[in-house]
DNA sequence: TTAATAAAAGATATTTTTATCTTTTATTTT
DNA sequence: AAAATAAAAGATAAAAATATCTTTTATTAA
């Protein structure tokens, strides 16, 4: 579904704003640690979310990755189409160069349907709604 | 969603089912045209297809690959595990070594939902269905 | 103002996916 | 039987994804 990287970018963003509602930066180590991740992999991943403002970042001690209010509002849509781009939203299930209502794929009705349902659902997730489910460990971003 | 190997399949397989239709075997070329895929790597493809015993093939002049009645039963759900296995429909959707219900990744509930949706919509979607809607021009496999 | 910390940036390496080319085997037609 | 055809099998190559390591820059604390 998603590529490896945007699943640990997922899984990463969802620990940092765990640990930013409770008020505390935290460093690749800790995040690559809290999601079993490779931790220079996750680096690079998280370079690319603070470029695009998903994630912020301040250097040195004290310093390290967090999600201000603002940040909080970006949804797991803006996530993926960050690191994967909106093909799964909008891209061919078969393949073809592009979706078209006017030369469809064989699958295109239902697919139509299932891409729709995807987007919606990432859509309407909110970074910071995750929070009290994390919290609670009724979910987990690790096992 | 799907690797490019497995898009290149079931369209493959959908185009060879419409040939089949009509009673004509057809050659990797032929399918690398019809559906336009790079013959060799199609060829892999369906090296791997007919030994699963989704696909029929004969080599020599008048030889070809084509689907008997018996494939023609089989969905696309089943071209999709030969190919990609079953991740799809049973992986976490956010790369948890395991989906499971009693520690959930945050998206579990509604990412089941729809891995089961994907999963339904191959399953129902047998090889031979789509014959009638390629005659007609109503789908295509490449553009 | 120096040392320590942590992200950013850049370079390199490994693995997997995608693609191509060559040789062999089976089958048919002449 | 020989020539032609087409898939199977095997080898190799190119590209993309994933992963690691090193150096630089910004910031803080001592
Ligand atoms: S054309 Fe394939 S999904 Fe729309
Ligand atoms: S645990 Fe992630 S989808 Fe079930």
């Amino acid at each position: 579904m998603f590529s490896k990287t945007c699943e640990y970018a997922i899984r990463a963003i969802l620990f940092i704003a765990q640990k930013s509602k409770q008020g505390v930066k935290v460093s690749i180590k800790d995040v690559a640690k809290g999601i079993d991740s490779p931790e220079f992999f996750l680096g690079k991943i998280l370079q690319e979310l603070s470029r695009k403002g998903i994630v912020k970042s301040l250097k040195g001690p004290t310093g390290g990755f967090y999600l201000d209010d603002e940040s909080m509002q970006y949804s797991l849509a803006d996530v993926v189409i960050a690191i994967d781009g909106d093909k799964i939203f909008n891209g061919c299930g078969l393949g073809l160069k592009q979706c078209s209502e006017k030369q469809p794929c064989p699958i295109h009705k239902e697919f139509k349907k299932i891409r729709s349902d995807i987007f919606k659902l990432l859509e309407n997730s909110k970074l910071g709604e995750f929070n009290d489910l994390l919290d609670k460990r009724l979910a987990v971003l690790k096992r």
